[in-house]
DNA sequence: ATAGCATATGTTATAACATATCAATACCCA
DNA sequence: TGGGTATTGATATGTTATAACATATGCTAT
């Protein structure tokens, strides 16, 4: 799995399709992809960078979906469950899952200038915090691994 | 360096002598170590887990060093800063850090039973995170590496 | 000595992020 | 058909973080 996110690519299509995985995973796991839930996921995809709650709120308030905090909060928390999205910790935000259905450790790579972030894959059990955590009997349940810096067009530019 | 946190130790010692050399670092580099910022290093190492800005400022103000969130922040900034304290972004909360004076790039063990947290170190050029970063030719300045799970005794307790 | 500058602090207000709670509705299915 | 579960609606509140502006303190070049 390599980065995506920092490469140009047809987005539209990316966006339908994964809509439509979506919806099939839901429809096999019993998942209830209600309208809000399914147009907040198509707000983060349509969008490709992590946004905000409250910008989240923004989007679906204009289009009559919600205009209340909880109910982005509880459209947010539903995606997150269900693999269709991350919350990166360090900008307190939530992006759309660059590939949903495989149960992954996500790492995220976020651009300080330009606020776009690439998601890749860990193997959290290995490398240097699996290894501390088993030295230190430590039972590891989720991680959260986030560079900050440059992205390539940025780098470029400065 | 191993995982700290989860080991029993004398800590009355380890605050004074963190914050004796705390103290001389910042004498060597020019670093004004004032009574807040001083008194708030103290706070997160008696108190030696995670403290909120706000729990911070709840000790600072019984003291008479202010009582506005500001005052917090401004000496969280600080200590952040000059590498005596770090952000633990899933629990928006500050810790003292476990062996100041090394530039390093910490990750840290969270237990969500007792909140107890252990910090241990990576590499963040090495392993898959640093893998994916070169392969997008995205530059790193800092990571977030954080697992969340049960620490050994909330284990054993459970 | 003192004007000017940099650093730190005090203070007020507000922005930004997140959740608790309770009522209403819908849908399934036993 | 009635009761349980899931979802949504709505209000209020809690929590985390920063903006903005004023004041104080200490250094330094003249």
């Amino acid at each position: 799995m390599t980065a995506l996110g920092f490469s140009d690519h047809d987005h539209t299509a990316c966006v339908a399709t994964t809509l439509q995985a979506a919806d099939k995973q839901c429809a096999s796991k019993g998942l209830n992809l209600t309208p809000v839930r399914r147009r907040a996921l198509e707000i983060l995809l349509r969008e490709h960078r992590a946004l905000g709650a409250y910008d989240l709120l923004a989007h679906l308030s204009q289009e009559g979906l919600g205009s209340q905090p909880p109910v982005a909060y509880r459209a947010l928390d539903f995606l997150v469950k269900a693999g269709f999205a991350h919350k990166i910790e360090a900008l307190n935000a939530y992006i759309a899952c660059n590939h949903p259905g495989a149960d992954h450790a996500p790492a995220f790579l976020i651009c300080r200038q330009c606020a776009s972030v690439a998601e890749t894959d860990t193997q959290p059990t290995s490398g240097r915090l699996g290894e501390a955590a088993r030295a230190a009997g430590f039972r590891i349940e989720r991680t959260v691994i986030e560079a900050q810096g440059l992205c390539p067009s940025c780098q470029a530019a400065a």
